[in-house]
Parts: C-alpha cells; sequence; structure tokens
RNA sequence: GCCGCGUUGGUCAAUCGGCUAAGACGCCUCCCUUUCACGGAGGAAUGACGGGUUCGAUUCCCGUACGUGGUACCA
C-alpha cells in the first residue's frame, strides 16, 4: 500500500471550533498511526467570505493543539501550492473543468443570478420549498445542453459570464464504502446540477476536493457529516477524470452537538463555555469568541477530550497523551452517531490533566494569567511550589488565580461572617498573645508554626480546631485553600502577623 | 417537501445474538479531612416505538416517530 496521506482542508472565513480541531485530530491521528503525512490545505476559494487574519489563526490553532503539519502553506512541501487560489492561479482547475464538458459529463451554463433566483421562485411550491437545477429543469435554462452550439459559442465569444455545472446523470445509483458508516447509497437524479467553476474562474469545493486530492495523493478523505449529501458528486467526479480505483477512502465523521441542537458559536456565550480552541474576533463585527486556551484549557486535555468525543479505545481508559492516541485510534471505533458536547467533563478531563502533568509543563501559562492580574512573580521555584499545592483546587489554568493569590496579596476582604458568631475575647486574646509568640519563633516552618499554635491553645484550654477556621480566615480570606500553617510558612513571619493584626481590628 | 445520516441513563459511551446492560462525567449518601479540594466506599439513573427473523434480541431486517445534515456561483 502506498503511503497513508490525508489532509485538513479548512476555510479561512474565521475561527476554529470543536468539530473543526476533532477533524484536524483525527486526521492527523490516522496519519501519524499509519506513518503517513498530515496535510493542510487552504480552501480559500470563496473570496466573498475572505477574512483577515482566519488563516493564521488556523495555524496557531494548530500549533498550540501540537499538530504540525507535514506539509501546509507555510511550511511547504513537494505537492504545493497549498492555497487553492494560488493553484487557480496556475489554470489547474480550468483544464479539469474543460476536460469534462469534453467528455459530455459537464456544461457551461450562462444563467444570471436573476433568471436562477426566476427559476426558484416560479417553481417553488409546498411539495418543493427549494427547487433545484437538476435534469427536471436543465433544458429549459441557459446553457450548453439547451442551447445551440452556434449559440454557446457566440456566447462564448463575446465573454459572457458562465459557470461550469455537472450534468448529474437522471437515473444512476452511486455507491461508495465509508470507513465509519458502510455502504452509503445515493439515487443521482436527486441530486442538483453543482457549480464547479464559478463565474470568476475559481472553483467550488466540489471541483476542488477532488482535483486537489488527486493532485496531492490523498489516500484517506475525512471530513463532516454534512458533506454527506454530496459525496455522490465527488464520488462521479472521481470516476470522470482519474478512476475510481485512485479514489481515497472516504469516511464522514459525525457532528459534535450543542445543548440545542447543532453546536454554534453563539452556543459558547448562550452556555458559558468555549467553542473555538482559541480566542477569536472577528475583524468585522469586533465580536469575541471565547477560546478553550484562553478558558484555561491545557492543550493535552483538549485533544484528550476531543478525541473521545466520538471515539473510544473500547477500553476503560479514558486519559489519553498524544502518543497514547496515536497508537490506539482506529476510525473504525468511531461513533456514528453525533456526540453532544459535555462541559462538565471537558472540565474533568482539564483537571485530570493538571494533576497528571509537571507544573513545569504549564506554569507559564498561570504565570502570564498571573501577570496579566496584577501579580508579578519573580521567584519561580517558590511559584512552582505554590501550584503544587493548590493544583488539585483546580480545574482550569484560571482557577490558580483565586487558589493562590492570597501567596502574593493579602486578601482585600475578608469572610468574617464565617467568624463573627463564634468569636470572642478569649479568642482574641489567643491570637494577641500568639503574636508574641510567633515573633519568638527560632524556626519558621510549618511544623514549628503548627506546634506554637497547638501549645498556646492547649495552655488557654481552647480547642486549636475553634481557632483554625479564624485563622484561614485572616490568612486567606475565604474557608478554602491548603492546610494553613503551610500558607504561613510560605508567607513569612512578617506577612502572617500582619494579617492577623488587620483582621483582629475586624472582628 | 425531498434526500442522506443517526437513535443504549441528563451527557460521553461498552456490547459485535445469551444481559442480572460495563465504565466515565454530573448528581446524591457516607468515609477521610478541625477549611476547601483530592482520594476512597456506596446509590439513583439507560436499550425511542411497533412489527418481523431467531431457541433467544440492545445487538440482524422492515416500518413509524424523533433528532440532525443537505437541498447556494458557502465550505
Amino acid at each position: 500500500m502506498s503511503k497513508v496521506r490525508v489532509r485538513f482542508a479548512p476555510s479561512p472565513t474565521g475561527g476554529l471550533h470543536l468539530g473543526g480541531v476533532r477533524t484536524v485530530l483525527y486526521n492527523y491521528l490516522f496519519a501519524k498511526k499509519h506513518g503517513g503525512d498530515f496535510i493542510v490545505r487552504i480552501e480559500d476559494t470563496d473570496q466573498t467570505r475572505f477574512v483577515e487574519g482566519a488563516e493564521q489563526y488556523i495555524f496557531d490553532c494548530l500549533k498550540w493543539c501540537g499538530i504540525e503539519p507535514d506539509e501546509s502553506p507555510l511550511n511547504g512541501g513537494n505537492f504545493g501550492p497549498y492555497r487553492q487560489s494560488e493553484r487557480k492561479e496556475q489554470g489547474i482547475y480550468n483544464q479539469y473543468a474543460e476536460q469534462l464538458i469534453k467528455d459530455g459529463y459537464a456544461y457551461y451554463a450562462f444563467d444570471t443570478p436573476e433568471e436562477l433566483e426566476k427559476m426558484r421562485s416560479e417553481n417553488k411550491s409546498e411539495k418543493n420549498p427549494s427547487p433545484q437545477y437538476d435534469h427536471t429543469i436543465r433544458l429549459k435554462m441557459k446553457n450548453s445542453l439547451s442551447l445551440l452550439p452556434n449559440e454557446v459559442e457566440q456566447l462564448l465569444a463575446a465573454s459572457t459570464r458562465y459557470v461550469v455545472r455537472i450534468k448529474m446523470p437522471e437515473n444512476e445509483i452511486i455507491s461508495f464504502d465509508d470507513i465509519i458508516r458502510g455502504e452509503i447509497k445515493n439515487e443521482t437524479g436527486l441530486v442538483d446540477d453543482k457549480v464547479l467553476l464559478k463565474a470568476d474562474g475559481m472553483p467550488t469545493y466540489h471541483l476542488a476536493v477532488v482535483v486537489d486530492d488527486y493532485l496531492m495523493q490523498i489516500t484517506h478523505a475525512f471530513r463532516g457529516e454534512e458533506w454527506l449529501p454530496s459525496a455522490p458528486v465527488h464520488v462521479l467526479l472521481w470516476k470522470y477524470l482519474f478512476g475510481l480505483s485512485k479514489m481515497p477512502k472516504w469516511a464522514h465523521l459525525p457532528l459534535i452537538l450543542g445543548p440545542s441542537g447543532k453546536l454554534s458559536k453563539r452556543d459558547g456565550a448562550k452556555y458559558g463555555f468555549p467553542v473555538f480552541a482559541m480566542n477569536w474576533t472577528d475583524p468585522k463585527t469586533n465580536e469575541l469568541i471565547e477560546g478553550f486556551k484562553e478558558k484555561g484549557f491545557l492543550p493535552e486535555a483538549f485533544i484528550n477530550l476531543l478525541a473521545l468525543l466520538g471515539w473510544n479505545a473500547g477500553t476503560e481508559q479514558e486519559l489519553f497523551t498524544k502518543e497514547e492516541l496515536i497508537e490506539n485510534f482506529s476510525l473504525e471505533r468511531v461513533h456514528s452517531a453525533g456526540a453532544k458536547f459535555d462541559y462538565e467533563k471537558a472540565k474533568w478531563f482539564n483537571a485530570e490533566w493538571i494533576k497528571k502533568l509537571a507544573v513545569g509543563k504549564w506554569q507559564w501559562a498561570v504565570k502570564e494569567d498571573f501577570n496579566s492580574k496584577g501579580i508579578t512573580i519573580n521567584d519561580n521555584a517558590k511559584f512552582e511550589m505554590i501550584l503544587n499545592l493548590v493544583k488539585e483546587r483546580c480545574t482550569l489554568l484560571t482557577d490558580f488565580y483565586v487558589q493562590a493569590s492570597f501567596f502574593y496579596n493579602a486578601p482585600e476582604t475578608l469572610d468574617a461572617d464565617a467568624v463573627k458568631p463564634k468569636w470572642s475575647a478569649d479568642k482574641n486574646q489567643f491570637f494577641v498573645d500568639w503574636i508574641v509568640a510567633l515573633n519568638g519563633l527560632k524556626n519558621w516552618d510549618a511544623v514549628s508554626i503548627e506546634n506554637s499554635f497547638k501549645e498556646l491553645a492547649i495552655e488557654k484550654a481552647i480547642k486549636p480546631g475553634e481557632l483554625q477556621l479564624p485563622f484561614r480566615i485572616m490568612l486567606v480570606g475565604g474557608k478554602f485553600g491548603p492546610p494553613v500553617v503551610d500558607i504561613a510558612a510560605i508567607i513569612g513571619k512578617k506577612e502572617t502577623v500582619n494579617r492577623i493584626n488587620y483582621a483582629l481590628n475586624l472582628f
């Protein structure tokens, strides 16, 4: 068997959502599993939808996910160019369109947008809400099938704008084998005569995928389920142009659903979870769609959770490194039904990865977050120790700020209500006296602090437990965080005493 | 409307004809913990519906319902 070559072919129209990343992932895992190449090809054939920065954004997302293409417009390859707009410049698509016409599989269509609109509105009925440009109608339209040859010549000579449409057979069954779904059958007469080449000379997706997959020697083509209905067009094109034996193996991936049907970028804002890999700001509307990266996800967790959304190893293992995914992945184990995205489970994956990975792997990201919130970290070793102390309390990287900022800044507000009801003059006196004892402590470490605390509590006949919570509130501000003596040990004697003094005035 | 794809707990899902239907997330209870977590032990919760095929159907087939996608000179 020839070397496996797969491709991810996004259209740079803005954002890269969960489903897109999962498609990339499955492509990548499959390629790497079989020692093949993963190619990124940019499908920028619709110039009206060009979005500034969208292409770079896609590559940034892939990089963050740890998915490096073997060939792409950025790092090149032997099958370039990798942007369809550039391929069009080379006249690649045009020749195949001409060949199809010559062989009688396609035709010129001269209908203007207005004429198409007219055809649709005239044929529209309750029984047929969306009339197609198909075999039932094509002879009534303005094209090289309905016109006389010399009329066509004249129109062409006069540089009349035209598109090339595929001539779908009237009554044929097209079937192909989908790796995930098995045999898929379609009746050609039910599919419309899709435009292959647009009036601006650009190919549509339909022509471009087939031609490029052939030229780039793609062996396996994976894409979303939404492509299933037009698959017969692609199969036919393969048959007409290059032969079915050269056609890649297809796999149509299930959709990722949101809480209410198909996952949309709006769901993010609506239900409070990210849908894009990284933050994306639409340059036209300035609208920001939140990304998993900025939300505080680890890339390891992100690809892990996406991989498991629609696929499982058939074992009970749920946590996979990228290498383990590559080793275990198989398309046959991809579920054919759509999967509803569950943000709670996604967060669980991240929490697991925070515990699993060494702090050094992601420390920088938390440091950046602290920086942006006004805390500058100078001592990396100390920072690492603190992160280790609080990491099992965090599900997102952004949770660390709440869980650890009190190590750097005294809490702004204290949960005094947690203390006041049980506060007493005795307890107040305990802390006043304890400050003196603390100031006399030779060794400032957790054990010494705890011993001193307990000794004085016993001496004053107060249960240490009743004093611990107030002490915690003094240092942390709330009822959370690691063992309080550890906190005291880390923030130092002076700071500890300051916080006790400050709080004593409030209780 | 027509066509395609799909349908196991709230969610992700195992099962490839033998099921007293795994596991995970979430939820609840308890233990651990003189905070919050982590961890541990339990619990509630599932085969859309109707027909076949079969000794036996969650598993195979057919209908229906429902969901979802497509029906563009968008991908």
